[in-house]
DNA sequence: TAAAACTGTAACATTTTAAATTACATATAA
DNA sequence: TTATATGTAATTTAAAATGTTACAGTTTTA
């Protein structure tokens, strides 16, 4: 799981924050992305290990909010979903007798992080809040 | 091929721009990159199709820079080679009766729309003069 | 005019990764 | 004590990226 990971997360939380004060089952977030319910807890897992919700077990169980939608920033969840933006790097280990072969991936790597920079920046200006008043 | 297409296109276009006068065979250019020669003239065909090289069939062929270095910026390589930068979506199509699913797609896309500008904008500001430069 | 050294590309094979599923242990409410 | 949840490891499936083979066409050079 990379391609999905932000959006999912991005999902379950907007449905959250709709429901803050309600346990909302794996179930049921499921449902609205049509999507197999362990996929979705693994999700869950991840903003578990973040403080970002909790959960409670057993019937009517759930997961809920444990920090308010307007102190949640789009980055928050980017980094905790996302490696990290590239716009790729050759799979094989280029030659590093030929002077663009030795530098060229660190020379790629020095441009995504700038990259990476720019998008931080852009997603700390957006919370939660902001997001799920699109909907 | 996604993930490679930029960095391999990038680092074509660098060893093309160090020596602008010849003709350099596609066996040689992957050599530098450790990579098959069929795959380097996939990409070179990318390129040719947008005028940036032209190629020479025959013995001492190979493919040359058509335009300037200087004249060449990062964000053309990125439009020529990279759909566009994604945080991802789920595979599947999300729950239509949702008003989260329903909307989900449409505001991430948003999103990432605002991402690649901010991308686009910066790579317009590096030539690939620039980049061979810190070879 | 034939050999050598290239490009161009289609077809195919391999490898890698994401995504989905199964299975089952554990917890809790009613 | 049953029904309804979560938690998570292990496995399978599917999709996509990557790499290779094969061979036709082009150009130079002797």
């Amino acid at each position: 799981m990379l391609s999905g990971k932000f959006a999912i997360t991005l999902h379950i939380l907007t449905l959250l924050s709709k429901f803050p004060d309600e346990y909302l089952s794996s179930e049921f977030l499921a449902g609205s992305m049509n999507l197999h319910p362990v996929l979705v807890r693994k999700e869950i897992a991840n903003l578990k290990k973040n403080n970002i919700v909790e959960s409670k077990e057993g019937k009517n169980g759930g997961t809920k909010l444990l920090i308010p939608a307007k102190d949640i920033t789009l980055d928050t969840i980017f980094k905790l979903t996302f490696e990290k933006v590239t716009l790729g790097f050759s799979k094989k280990d280029p030659n590093p007798n030929c002077p663009v072969g030795k530098k060229i991936n660190q020379n790629l790597q020095s441009l995504y992080d700038d990259i990476n920079d720019k998008i931080s920046n852009q997603l700390h200006g957006i919370s939660l809040m902001d997001f799920e008043q699109k909907f």
